[in-house]
DNA sequence: GTCGCGATTTGCT
DNA sequence: GCAAATCGCGACA
């Protein structure tokens, strides 16, 4: 089963992200991510199985001092794609949510690939080889629109995940406001990253 | 399987 | 100057 033309060609609108942060980063989980590599002709489509929700109340946020410096891009209008380089040779992907003017963020942790070129591989589990796999960098892919299928990077619909299928646990690798349940994936999903004993909140799916 | 550590740049203090 | 929304590797069980 592939992925139809039609589908490729209806982008997740800027009214999806337009909403509470938690919410929208629940609700990626399922949603596809299409991704134009220019050195492949075919898309490259994925499943978005990991996600956590960064909020401007929420000291681990890069918008948390307000909006200047780098974290003046989750102000902006939501559907937007924030990318940063961490670690010194990572960069992290995520799409801005909340309405203009209200920071929030939501970070894609793991994807699973659904649609690749005949004899191509991606090792897309964890942010920051999700990046690497699918060769997005701050250069060529902060702020541009998650919203419209002629971006590089672009979310559309995907496989509908019931709420009582997915898990919900504090977020990986941060100091600050380690507690907050913001973390959700598909549970028994292979691409997701495991790394580290997170506090899990919720886990009401018959594993 | 788990644990610990180092790599290497950015941006804010 | 230093901590960071990470990862790969080697040691050990």
């Amino acid at each position: 089963m592939g992925i139809s033309e039609a589908m490729l060609n209806q982008a997740l609108s800027q009214s999806f992200f337009q909403r509470d942060t938690v919410l929208v980063a629940r609700e990626l989980l399922g949603k596809h991510l299409v991704c134009r590599m220019p050195e492949h002709a075919q898309p490259i489509v994925c499943k978005i199985v990991e996600t956590e929700a960064y909020t401007q109340d929420d000291p681990a946020c890069h918008a948390y001092a307000g909006p200047k410096g780098r974290g003046l891009t989750l102000y902006k209008q939501p559907g937007l794609s924030y990318v940063y380089f961490i670690y010194g040779m990572y960069h992290c992907l995520n799409v801005v949510t909340e309405p203009e003017g209200r920071a929030g963020a939501v970070l894609f942790r793991a994807l699973e690939p659904v649609q690749l070129p005949a004899e191509v591989t991606l090792n897309t589990k964890g942010p920051g080889r999700l990046c690497k796999a699918l060769g997005i960098t701050k250069a060529e892919h902060n702020e541009i629109l998650l919203t419209e299928e002629t971006s590089p990077l672009y979310l559309m619909e995907g496989e509908p995940v019931a709420d009582d299928e997915v898990i919900t646990t504090t977020r990986i690798g941060i100091s600050l406001a380690q507690d907050y349940p913001w973390r959700f994936y598909i549970p028994g999903n292979p691409w997701v990253s495991i790394k580290a004993k997170p506090n899990v909140i919720s886990a009401k799916s018959k594993i």
